[in-house]
DNA sequence: GTGAAAGCGCTAACAC
DNA sequence: GTGTTAGCGCTTTCAC
């Protein structure tokens, strides 16, 4: 029970291998009733085309390669991130008859762009997704310029070049937030800002500024920490907040695992949140709703994301599912527990 | 500047494409100097093999597939658990030069079957590595045995067939854990269930049961909760088991999900924990270290599982990394603060 | 609308 | 040790 190739549909239908490749490839110019036929050629022999075959002879591989950074080399912060970037381009690549090659990469490593070129040569992916922080990296984004393979940046910092690139809006809607707070009557907002090799993250902090602007709050730097996005570069900088007088009466934090480190800080002090001090985050991972009180946050669509910059790459510009604006898809604030009216 | 082929290195080192085949693919009966000459070339014209026209000439893809539960079907609770087994996964084929298609499914769905039939058979998969849950379901693992597909389970519950799988003690370490928790002066030790679909899962159970038998402790169904693995059944059980009368000092709980809630109840109710409560988990998620106090676990040895899974799969028997028991990795129990002497 | 023939870049089997 | 010759199963080009 060898499976069924191409000749076999061929013959069963009545008909040459260029006509059962028409029909399966869903191009023009066919009857009808041959299509017709074809099909249930196909259907009766449970015929699937060989994927390596038809790569060889058309030179494109229905492989496209999703490049994130190595959750290992951190302490696997945020999986959660990844598993979102790669349900996205999984969906998109189904919709596509194409496959995924996931490329977690270590940018710390020497190897990095050799083993890039590896994987763009040999399997001669159609496109790639780099996902941030990696799209910021001129290494990696030049090694794969370099192989001519199109590439696809999510929420790279600037332009990055030529390439498309898949954003969200992370400066309006930090700035949204920190209207947010304000309207609340926080006049003291403190901010954490995040991992400066996460150019995105150093958005977020212009949308604070954008939004105490906004709301005629005054910036001072004593309000603002610098964190690393890891958990206890949160509670580090809490510890330093929480001790300024006046104290501040909100924190907004670059992501949610600092804003949790907030959260733990404040319980130890004995400080109550939200009544006493309201902390947001970013990034709305699990832990965000599982910490007590639950933190508010704000939610990137990266499943979108992650779909959008796939079928860039899959479908170029005939995508159904684009519209002008889908290139930067907006984030989402989710208001829960940590946040409230500031005290008097 | 199009890629070299097989035929531009044969041609710049002087010798047939078979040769350069030969010292591509490290086969023997090449004379050193050819190897080197040949060696040259293909570094010279930055000759990488084609793999679709590899894939096709030997049949085989050198790619395998790792198959598992679709984390958006459930509120995504374990996502460090598929990252681990992806890295573990990924590592063995770098260095086997294969390639990992990812294939989440969700079990529920009518077309799991033919999803997986269409991957298999157009990619022509190498080998596949089922990850429990899945691993359980009749219906995934027939469907790729039905293919011919080489398959490799990870915990399945049983045996799983004729099919090689990796598994690790879970029912060891959790009479282990048991008894490390009677050996605290623990009388009255509780269990929460997990989710039944999850096979290796009830070993966990099995395990307890062992532990208490070890340690001189009566069992008692009063004493065992019925949870589903989440967080919210966690809680669930709490509310119950700690209403009983004498109430638990200790309560082990199948998964860390379902610990924390628990943590979250004792916490709620003014238990102290380890004072008054201990609470051990399984897993050593993430959350494990987050929450305070912080949770004594088991770490699965997820990596070096999925590790070993893919070169049973990319080696078959000449994996240098294999002994005899490599395919039982044990688990680790991870002391932490939720855990003390029992109070009097 | 449909088909015939020529590869795609490699491996396999066998010859030398 | 090394080379020759057929394919692998499909797409492409171009003829009809």
């Amino acid at each position: 029970m060898s499976r069924a190739t191409i000749f076999d549909v061929a013959e069963r239908a009545g008909v040459s291998i260029k006509t059962v490749s028409r029909v399966v490839n869903r191009e023009p110019n066919v009857r009808e009733s041959t299509r017709e036929r074809v099909e249930k050629a196909v259907a009766d022999l449970d015929y699937r085309p060989d994927v390596s075959a038809r790569n060889l002879a058309s030179h494109r591989s229905h492989l496209i390669g999703l490049v994130y950074d190595d959750p290992k080399a951190y302490d696997m912060p945020s999986g959660g991130y990844i598993l979102e970037l790669q349900q996205g381009a999984l969906k998109a690549c189904s919709e596509s008859l194409s496959q995924l090659l996931i490329h977690p990469c270590d940018f710390r490593d020497e190897d990095v762009a050799e083993r890039l070129k590896s994987l763009i040569q040999q399997t001669r992916l159609s496109g790639i997704i780099v996902a941030a922080p990696l799209s910021n990296m001129p290494i990696i984004v030049q090694t794969i310029e370099n192989t001519g393979t199109p590439l696809v940046s999510l929420s790279p910092g600037d332009g990055n070049g030529d390439n498309a690139s898949v954003t969200t809006n992370d400066r309006e809607v930090c700035a949204e937030m920190t209207r947010y707070l304000a309207d609340l009557g926080h006049k003291h907002v403190a901010f954490i800002t995040g991992n400066p090799d996460h150019k995105a993250v150093a958005f977020r902090f212009l949308g604070y500024k954008d939004g105490l602007t906004a709301s005629g709050l005054e910036f001072s730097e004593q309000l603002v920490a610098a964190g690393d996005n890891s958990f206890g570069s949160g509670q580090a900088c809490a510890e330093r907040l929480l001790r300024l007088d006046p104290r501040p009466t909100a924190i907004f934090a670059a992501n949610d695992d600092m804003a949790a480190g907030v959260l733990r800080v404040a319980n130890r002090m004995g400080i109550d949140v939200p009544g006493e001090l309201s902390i947001a985050g970013f990034d709305d991972i699990p832990l965000a709703r599982q910490v007590e009180p639950a933190l508010t946050s704000i939610r990137q669509p990266l499943v979108r994301m992650a779909e959008r910059a796939a079928n860039i790459l899959l479908r170029g510009n005939d995508d159904p599912t684009a519209d002008a604006a889908s290139d930067c898809v907006p984030a989402d604030i989710k208001i829960r527990e940590s946040t409230g009216p500031a005290p008097d």
